[in-house]
RNA sequence: GGCCAGGUAGCUCAGUUGGUAGAGCAGGGGACUGAAAAUCCCCGUGUCGGCAGUUCGAUUCUGUCCCUGGCCA
């Protein structure tokens, strides 16, 4: 790719692995701004559960795009493409390199790679297509997307509700096949992404830092953080920020319809499966460069691995 | 100490009228285009508590021992 492009250095990793820990510590010596690249930390009121850096930590690394959507209100790969490139843009015409950082590797791959310009969310066909499912069955619904969209029916499940609407969504929209609108070619990104990716070999170790911060942010309030989420008429278990890892299992325990210890267990087990998915993203992630994050040089060994390429 | 119920996958349990066993959860792998911390797909060998007996063959029947829970002393 081009060497004129401006960089933008993306650090990654599962759930747990310290990835605002290091960012913050290379703000603190490279001329480098963080934007979080994190779909549950974009809502505010919900800082312990997503590990949320606090107000110190943001007074010395400031972070972009974190706490600033209210719970109720969903977000979207999309939108966040747009906020990133908005944020990116303003840290490199201020002469510095945008640190993104965080879990959802969605939106980094939509990011990295563009996404079609397909139309948003629209609630009411959405109401009407899951209404549809209750009388009718998803099958039947994947079926009648096999007569609009063959190809996007052949690689979607019959089982994957979600995507289904999706794709019908789409078509009822605009007269127009998802597999169609995907068709078109999306633009490059102009920026040189340089990739980090936070590893270990130890799966056991980092199951063990996940079990120990989901006691500790019960330590530290959790519960009575979704207590306030709990008590809002407009939330629910329907709400995307509601079923973030956590914050439903607390949902579910402060409903009466968990134990007190079947919310840890399945909470922590659900935080697991979140990472596990993470790591499957960056394995197939091209040009990626891993570093282990129970290395105890770990500060040097991102630093000498930035030092090698041209920051701006 | 006596009686009863159990001891089967990491956990909770099902099952085999005797032909060496299967679900859920956990775990592992994968997919992923405006919900993505979401939503899905694939993956099940484990001395069926130990030992002995009956049997062509025992995880299954019998005996005995060990362990757990309950009731009675």
């Amino acid at each position: 790719m081009p060497e004129h492009l401006p960089t933008i250095v993306c650090l990654m990793g599962p759930t747990a692995s310290g990835k605002t820990d290091l960012a913050v510590r290379l703000v603190e010596t490279l001329p480098m701004d963080i934007i979080s690249v994190d779909s549950a930390m974009v809502y505010k009121g919900m800082d312990i559960g997503t590990a949320k850096p606090d107000a110190e930590t943001l007074r010395r690394a400031p972070h972009r795009l974190i706490d600033f959507l209210d719970p109720a209100d969903a977000y979207s790969a999309a939108r966040f493409c747009e906020d990133a490139m908005r944020e990116i843009h303003t840290i490199i015409e201020a002469g510095r390199t945008p640190l993104l950082v965080g879990g959802t590797m969605m939106y980094f791959r939509s990011l990295l790679q563009g996404m079609a310009n397909l139309p948003s969310a629209d609630e009411s066909v959405r109401a009407d297509l899951a209404a549809e499912a209750e009388a009718v069955g998803w099958q039947a619904l994947h079926q009648q997307l096999a007569s609009v969209d063959p190809q996007a029916a052949a690689r979607i499940h019959p089982n994957d509700p979600q995507r289904i609407s999706r794709a019908l969504e789409v078509y009822r929209l605009t007269g127009v096949p998802l597999s169609e609108w995907m068709r078109q070619p999306t633009q490059s990104l102009p920026f040189r992404p340089v990739l980090l990716g936070l590893v270990t070999p130890d799966r056991a170790v980092l199951h063990q830092r996940i079990a120990q911060r989901f006691e500790h942010m019960l330590k530290n309030g959790f519960i009575d953080e979704v207590a306030v989420l709990y008590q809002r008429a407009d939330l629910s278990l329907d709400t995307p920020a509601i079923r973030s890892v956590g914050y439903r299992q607390a949902w579910l325990y402060l409903d009466g319809q968990l134990a007190y210890a079947e919310m840890l267990d399945k909470a922590v087990a659900a935080t697991r499966q979140l990472a596990k998915r993470q790591l499957t993203w960056l394995r197939s992630m091209p040009g990626v460069l891993k570093i282990d994050f129970l290395n105890n040089n770990l500060d040097a060994e991102a630093l000498k691995l930035l030092s090698k390429i041209h920051i701006n």
